[in-house]
DNA sequence: TTTAATTCCTACCGTTTTGGTAGGATTTCC
DNA sequence: GGAAATCCTACCAAAACGGTAGGAATTAAA
């Protein structure tokens, strides 16, 4: 029950993304997050293959969003970086559970994503999250 | 973010305690759970340290649920099985963050309370969870 | 065309957490 | 006293977490 760092990682980074025109590399990013830029590899790695952040190779290459800031929904960025930890348990994930929790469980998950879902990228780096 | 089987388990005893009158051992939940009773020993010592199930000790003795079904609430019950993993990011537990993400991290971590603490044991047991 | 900057790919690795197992001490009823 | 139960402590294997390392592939610019 708990989010990862990568996780955490991935939200910071992207709200610093939101700010910045230009693609900005893993390197710079190291510098503002303190992270190794090794590791930030990975996580703007997830971020890339979702779609979320555009990754330009190359010399003056770095890493930007794929879309505006309000259009990026923060479900979208856990699940992708919590991969499949998303189910709360494995119980609700498959068909047929006919345990007594998997109502809770099921009931947890989807909470859980609607309030992701309610905010956006927007929303973090404007500080407007109530 | 994933709710662990040792948690799974413990919910999954308590429905079964909530339907019994009389102390129910621990090789007794070992057989309609599946779990072997050394480790659901473990997980009842938990429940019995935060005051929802009452231990017997001695011939006759087991658990039972230490009040009624319906004032046992999934939060209390969560946040003990999960143990110290229910602030999500330690950055929220701690004071004086100020990453553009932790309203976010605030913000799912009261919901998820909010929806636990909103459904009790007798609602599982009755399989009236929405 | 070379060079530097950058992402991408693969492999590895130490630490912590998870999910147990094992054995025996202690308590209590009969 | 014996049987049935919880409680306590220690141990352990496997998986997940949080990285590190090295180099290949790509691209812009000199």
């Amino acid at each position: 029950m708990k989010i990862s760092s990568k996780t955490h990682y991935g939200v910071q980074i992207l709200s610093f993304l939101a700010v910045k025109t230009q693609p900005v590399s893993a390197k710079e990013l190291e510098k503002c997050t303190g992270v190794s830029s090794k590791y930030l590899e990975k996580v703007l790695k997830i971020l890339s293959d979702v779609g979320v952040v555009t990754a330009t190779r190359g010399a003056n290459g770095g890493y930007s969003l794929s879309r505006s800031a309000d259009e990026i929904r923060m479900g979208e960025v856990v699940r992708a970086l919590e991969e499949d930890n998303m189910e709360i348990i494995d119980c609700v994930a498959k068909q047929g559970c006919c345990c007594p929790s998997s109502k809770l469980w099921k009931k947890l998950f989807d909470g859980i994503n609607q309030i992701l879902d309610g905010v956006t990228l927007k929303d973090i780096s404007e500080g407007k999250v109530i």
